[in-house]
DNA sequence: CCCGATTTTGACAACCATTTTCATTTACGC
DNA sequence: GCGTAAATGAAAATGGTTGTCAAAATCGGG
């Protein structure tokens, strides 16, 4: 289960600091002169994702935005709102407390969705400057 | 600032177990022989947002859902994924899990969302019988 | 009650990310 | 070289959401 295509795009995740959109993807793939269709970035991105070789999110607009993952752990998301730089961080406490609130309400076969936002040290300290 | 658009809105979602989408509440307030129109329910929608009288989120297929919130306070929630039943719970651990994570990199002003999601008691009940 | 000003409404068009379609191209085995 | 199956991508379709703008409801004087 090779492909070029797929690979090209995982590479440029690869070499991003945060998390990009399918279109942003797209458009720096077209810049840098590579020959692929728009169609092609969305099912390489869609197969990395089943591949768990990526991660995916929404944002607050609906758009899904990708990321390589260091990791194939189960892990959350620590993301700057300003300049999208992301911090893989682990939080046991979270998971504990995901599954004890389901189990307290009888639910079963529990999943959750954390993500947390902030300002980034750097981008903290260009708004305080500009 | 009162509204009776809006208020017919609110109680749609008053009456109503878990979340809704904006196209479910319109079609179900025509059904009702109620004479309003699909972008007043969005507009509705949105100033019970802005107002914290209504929690939003987006469903993996990037739909925006509504729910009235008993509580005004920050909160989260338990929802079913095969009824859509919903019950609001308080993570204190997880807002300091949240807060301590961002410090801990730097990062200031700090937020986060965090969703459960699991089988409720009776779904799960039926999946069983079914 | 009447009139003009302001706000609210809603039918319809515009948006835009994503998906589907489908004809063409490419890869691979023989 | 040939045929078949998979991959590709341009263009059209989809679908939730938002913008437009004229008509309708509401309000405040007079």
């Amino acid at each position: 289960m090779s492909n070029r295509r797929r690979d090209a795009v995982h590479e440029v995740l690869r070499q991003s600091e945060g998390f990009r959109s399918a279109q942003d993807v797209y458009a720096e793939m077209r810049a840098e002169g590579a020959k692929i269709g728009l169609t092609t970035v969305y099912r390489a991105l869609q197969a990395l994702v089943d591949n768990g070789q990526v991660d995916v999110l929404r944002t607050g607009e609906g758009e899904s935005v990708y990321r390589a993952c260091a990791s194939g752990d189960h892990h959350h998301h620590l993301v700057c709102r300003r300049c999208g730089r992301t911090v893989e961080v682990a939080g046991p406490a979270v998971e504990r407390w995901a599954e004890a609130v389901g189990t307290e309400h009888g639910f079963t076969e529990i999943t959750h969705t954390v993500e947390v936002f902030g300002t980034c040290p750097s981008c903290s300290a260009n708004v305080k400057a500009g």
